[in-house]
DNA sequence: TCCGCTCATCGACACACGTCAATATGGATG
DNA sequence: CATCCATATTGACGTGTGTCGATGAGCGGA
């Protein structure tokens, strides 16, 4: 599994038909996305004070063992969607807004025609 | 399975930590999102001409099984993301851009404060 | 150096998922 | 009604995924 791949850029999916080797690399980062405990320790280590969160905030915000989040915590990262960075005995977690912002452009527009 | 779900509205991801309830909701979408096919239907749906698109013209778009793709067209449509009308001997598909949106918006803003 | 704490990795298990061939359904046409 | 075409459903198979307990690795303090 390749580390991060060089970010997906650009073009909305209701533009033209997507890629077939970026669809590969997209659905990646959308099934990463796609389970509950991995959206809501996304959220809250995004909505955390200073934007980071160790493992042990996270461990006690769900009812799960400490492996299942470390191993939650690795799928959200080889994707590129959060960092990671050791402190002392703690490791701090913290998201990557580019990640999100692509997805979110990808999935833009549609509706109301943004410009003309 | 309930067929859509009232909508999941709102506050993007990063405001504040997800509720467990809605964070089920929405996961369900992003794994309808985390398959090379699936990405690749919903685009080319989008954007197909009238934006709409036959299964027969999805079935030529790839090399698996009628089957295959009626599947995961039920996947797309069961969360919400596409819509279906039959009309003579042919179903015709299109998404629904309101879905696309919600998720867009959810993971919008954490990078440039929108506001402020 | 040894211990305790925090976090990551490993191996195993049950279950979910993508795919197919076979078959069913439903509309149009004769 | 019989038949053909487009699409959906069913059942089966291999593979992937979420979870756990047990264990390993890194760091700081006594």
């Amino acid at each position: 599994m390749e580390p991060l791949e060089p970010l997906e850029c650009c073009a909305p999916l209701a533009r033209e038909p997507i890629d077939p080797g970026r669809a590969a690399g997209v659905a990646r980062v959308f099934k990463a996305l796609g389970d509950p405990v991995r959206l809501r320790i996304l959220s809250i280590v995004a909505s955390h004070v200073n934007g980071e969160a160790c493992v042990c905030d996270l461990t006690a915000a769900f009812e799960l063992s400490q492996p299942t989040i470390s191993h939650h915590l690795k799928v959200l990262k080889d994707v590129g969607l959060l960092t990671s960075e050791r402190r002392a005995s703690w490791v701090y977690y913290r998201v990557v807004p580019e990640r999100l912002a692509e997805l979110s452009g990808l999935l833009a527009a549609p509706t109301a025609l943004t410009e003309r």
